[in-house]
DNA sequence: ATTAGATACATGCACATGCATCTAATATTT
DNA sequence: AAATATTAGATGCATGTGCATGTATCTAAT
């Protein structure tokens, strides 16, 4: 081969999987236990709770990771739980306006009390201070500057920053 | 009040699901455009070509990021393509001895083609060369020091960062 | 006003994943 | 040696995910 993947960037790749990995499966492990649901649903209930004047759920597409149908398969089994309410949008007849539930609220603010652990255990108490900046760059460069989901996550965290 | 998450823990957990679904995507998309099968498929391969003397199931469970249910599945599947062989093991004979066939080995070669070249034009030429080491510490201080057979990539990782 | 194309969302299907459990074989305890 | 525990691997089931496609609505060019 012309040129081949050095030993760093082969170090990258394996350790953002496994990072990744087991990362994640601490954080669904831990709400699992705790009788709660995914942290995608916390993702989508926060963004909801943000939006206070409600979302249209395109719009709640481009802000997560979930791809088109199975963010419509995961709002339908939200709005079977009480925990989010989806009327016709005003505009367009084509789209839906979801708004978070009373009941929905209450749900993630249970859900943040072990979420919002899980990020100190897990992130904030492992990362040395000396390695914070070049994880937080390296991260975004390896996304697209246009990214809109890197913009709503990004902001989204700007904002739960200030809680 | 308990103690809540700073805006660069909040980053690095965003960032960490952003980048990761973005490159693995893009890594299974081009895989499949060439009617290759996935990136995860090449981690076995190449794990096996390496174990030239061949290698025990629950071996090869310990080194990839399958649970046992899954890697049992995957190499069944391998095994019926005619990827890998699965021999009784010689001192145990519940374990399974795996060896891949030389057509295993062409696929592999294949495939590295795609893969490592995804591997430079996703990660080696995006990620800027003063965040290398942050970005491969900071990955590393979320795994568990146990991980063993991270140690020895991450080393090798560090030796080339001092170049 | 009609029509071609784009967009919003839903649904069906194939496959992957996580989890519990089963069987067979080995290791340990007494 | 018998009983018990542990380990290797397979299998069933529920759920999650990606992808193709369907339906309704909107937009824009004629």
């Amino acid at each position: 081969m012309d040129r081949k993947p050095n030993s760093q960037t082969t170090a990258i790749w394996v350790l953002l999987n496994i990072a990744h990995k087991r990362v994640t499966q601490t954080f669904e492990a831990e709400l699992k236990r705790a009788h709660l649901p995914s942290a995608a649903w916390y993702d989508i209930l926060w963004a909801l709770e943000r939006a206070e004047e409600g979302m249209r759920q395109n719009e709640l597409e481009r802000q997560s990771l979930f791809d088109q149908p199975n963010l419509s398969r995961t709002i339908k089994r939200m709005v079977d739980d009480g925990l989010v309410t989806q009327c016709p949008a005003a505009t367009d007849r084509r789209g839906r306006e979801l708004r978070i539930t009373e009941e929905g609220k209450a749900l993630r603010a249970e859900m943040w009390k072990v979420y919002g652990g899980l990020m100190l255990s897990e992130i904030e108490d492992k990362v040395p201070s000396a390695h914070l900046s070049g994880l937080i760059e390296g991260l975004a460069s390896l996304v697209p500057d246009k990214d809109e989901k890197l913009q709503g996550k990004l902001n989204s965290a700007r904002d739960s920053a200030k809680n």
